[in-house]
DNA sequence: TAGATTGTTAATCGATTAACAATC
DNA sequence: TAGATTGTTAATCGATTAACAATC
């Protein structure tokens, strides 16, 4: 079976399809057009078209693409055309938050445990959760059908952690702790570091604006 | 004045480049090469040569790079040998985590003030902060030298935001609200959204391991 | 029909890699 | 010195764009 390999360029931007095109059906817009896509997301319609069609022919010359369908469509190509359940590491003001935002829940992800290595909160009722330990991580997540990691760990906890939930048999994990981690091949990381965000703006914004406190 | 361009996946790369050198800094790692640095990041030797040739010869043939001092470097680069002040809109559970986070006043940024909108919150203490009106934005920030709005509003209302912070004299913008913001050029914005990177990883898991709630 | 927009191919552009002389 | 690693060039690879026939 000669499978057509997609870039990962492309499925990086898939999401953003999909949230934007979750945005117009919410907006009541039935039809748009690669174009129309293009200026919403800063990118050109014949990237969107060619995006597109690794995947099939989702558009009708001369009209576009029905929006309800292509939504739909790219909610099965992404596989959240069902719920997936996450385990959260560290129950800290981060991990808090994470289990506050309701995001997830609206997109087919939720937290389905909670862990943290602190006595001083295991046991503890955190937003409905009873924060389970961190070393019983191997044991609970197995029969959950837990596929995906959330770390929210201190950076030094990170990686051993991060080796806790692949012996759990866990395949992705969303790393929030500003560092890289070391897995092995076949387990997907994706890391959210806001400082690094920000470091790319300032490298543009120069060195000029001073605001010394 | 003929610049080199650096190229925005280089620009991409040199924060990830500075967490790993102040990582092996506080290890005690004297020096470093091409190769631990390739190794310990998933990239290819070549390429950071190649991404930090583009900003000077930092090395020594045969030894590798002093760790303090390409860090030092790169620090400079980015335009980190400083503090940069940012203005927080929005003061919910979110807002709440940035505010309590300690990434930010480590790596040369923090929180200057804070906005938002809702009545209940105007006025209130926030961790230290006076959470101030949303509509006073284009009057706090000028005269604080603050030069980075970070978004922490839900989707529907970012857009407008995103606008005031503009008005106010923002050029770069963090904007965790799950919306492509559409900004004048000049302007810059990177986006943190969650579910872009966990629906990233949901293509690759397949649709295999189920976890039906 | 005339106008619009797709899907796709070929051309362009840019980024990564391989290789190696320079040199510590 | 011998071994190692840089900085850089040229070659390769891949991604984006332009263009257009197909067709709604």
């Amino acid at each position: 079976m000669a499978e057509i390999q997609v870039p990962d360029m492309v499925v990086a931007r898939l999401p953003l399809y999909l949230r934007a095109l979750s945005h117009m059906e919410r907006e009541g817009t039935a039809v748009t057009s690669s174009h129309e896509l293009a200026t919403h997301l800063g990118l050109s319609p014949a990237q969107i078209r060619k995006d597109l069609s690794y995947f099939g022919r989702f558009g009708k010359q001369g009209t576009g693409y029905d929006v309800a369908n292509l939504r739909a469509r790219l909610t099965k190509i992404l596989n959240v055309d069902r719920t997936w359940a996450m385990a959260l590491v560290g129950a800290g003001a981060l991990g808090l938050a994470l289990v506050h935002y309701g995001g997830f829940q609206e997109r087919g992800f939720y937290i389905a445990c909670v862990f943290d290595s602190d006595p001083e909160k295991i046991g503890r009722d955190v937003a409905g959760y009873t924060v389970l330990p961190s070393d019983t991580i191997a044991e609970e997540i197995p029969h959950r059908g837990i596929s995906i990691g959330v770390i929210a760990v201190p950076a030094e906890a990170a990686q051993a952690v991060a080796l806790q939930l692949v012996e759990a048999g866990i395949k992705a994990i969303l790393n929030y702790a500003p560092i890289s981690l070391a897995v092995p091949s076949g387990v997907r990381v994706q890391q959210i570091d806001p400082v690094v965000y920000l470091q790319q703006m300032t490298f543009y914004l120069g060195s000029g604006s001073a605001s010394q406190a």
